[in-house]
DNA sequence: CAATTTTTTTACCTATATTTTAAAAAAAAC
DNA sequence: GTTTTTTTTAAAATATAGGTAAAAAAATTG
């Protein structure tokens, strides 16, 4: 079973690009030169996974995922976005978007075959974008909300991301490197010792909602890094 | 563990720079003068990330870096491509060359440095090693536990990793040079007796775990080393 | 653009892990 | 049974990782 996907970009060397080497990576490529094509395109063949310029005339990336979101045959698609490194702000870009990766150029070949094979992975099996819960902590990333039995936690950006990330997969440990990846992305360089202050301020507000137990959810361990307590226990 | 790091450049001031703030930053640092000799030398020294100039006599960087993808030993090896500023399109130039990324100088040492990390962090995150079991002992990789029948058993990352290495091969007996080598890595450098002491240390965190059977689990081979007890015996 | 918030860096301190050491115990050899 | 070799273990010394306050920088908002 082959999977297909559909770029879009304005730019006809970087399209070319892409199609070679995606067609390298054994995948299907279908090529759109815009926005308003791509979005034909994909109602026709259906792609597993669509990769948009940001940037396009008549019918933007940004634009035409939304679009994606809001049909319901199609609110599923895994989008990935294309952006020239600081062409905009991390957070509108990423979070209103609604794609489910963005990658700012320049980019290696071999960092977009391993995304893309994320995301396919992530997507095809459960498929959980919903709202998490751990113990008494909910957390719901439509509303960019985090609840504690009734108390209503605030958290920054990083630490409600970190958190969620964490609340995927309760028990599992996640190195500062990884949190770095998923919570950062790729081309943003911080320092290690920035996700302990996350945490830091994380189990801190954490605390500050605290009903009456006082048993820290969130665990370290010491030479790797950190993990949310596992319920079953 | 050091990580080692092979720079080429044919500009000696520019490569000594290069080293020198490198090895600043903790790595082992191996020199090239041109794409010929840093071919032969990674052949030999096998360096954990490769920084290349992208101009360079006899072999260019980017002739190098394509070799280096053809290559099944080193397709998968990190490289960064040094170009100076307008030397090329950025596009074609961050796509085409297989690099994981690029500089353009001049760049602060500061920011390789970041992304060296980065790449790294990036590269060496293939941790799909599975839940083990031998006995009433169970050890969770990914989630860093280990339990005896129910109860949960803290250890240090010394012994929990010398605990799974053991445990991959239930029975087989590692001599105390093998296991510094799995455990703590080549290039370092402790005594024998430290793995004695990790044992004795791993022994009483089990023994402590203990239910009611007294037997130890692990054994120790008089002048060769130490063994998991093979269940079928 | 000033005020505010968030994020990142820095630096110090503490907690804990690791390593060394050295003496006691155990096993093997004689 | 005594000597020699090797391992165990407790305890001390050392090293390192992580917590967090506070300052600096960056981003956001009014």
């Amino acid at each position: 079973m082959s999977l297909s996907i559909l770029i879009a970009d304005d730019e006809p060397n970087q399209l070319e690009l892409l199609a070679f080497n995606l067609s390298k990576a054994g995948y299907v490529v279908h090529k759109a030169h815009d926005g308003q094509q791509a979005s034909d395109m994909i109602s026709t063949l259906r792609p597993d996974l669509v990769i948009l310029d940001w940037m396009m005339p008549h019918l933007s990336g940004i634009d035409l995922c939304k679009e994606l979101r809001k049909s319901d045959e199609f609110k599923d698609l895994p989008v990935i976005m294309l952006s020239a490194r600081g062409e905009e702000g991390d957070k509108t870009f990423g979070l209103d978007s609604g794609a489910d990766d963005y990658i700012t150029k320049p980019f290696s070949p071999r960092e977009l075959i391993a995304r893309i094979k994320a995301i396919l992975r992530r997507t095809s099996s459960t498929d959980t974008a919903g709202i998490q819960q751990v113990g008494d902590l909910i957390l719901d990333p439509n509303q960019m909300m985090v609840k504690k039995g009734d108390v209503e936690i605030s958290l920054g950006l990083k630490e409600f991301r970190i958190l969620s990330l964490l609340m995927e997969r309760p028990g599992q440990v996640y190195s500062r490197a990884q949190l770095l990846d998923h919570v950062w992305g790729h081309g943003i360089y911080v320092e290690d010792r920035t996700v302990d202050v996350h945490l830091s301020r994380l189990r801190k507000a954490l605390r500050a909602a605290n009903t009456e137990e006082g048993d820290d959810i969130l665990r370290t361990v010491r030479g790797v890094g950190y993990a949310i307590h596992n319920q079953s226990s």
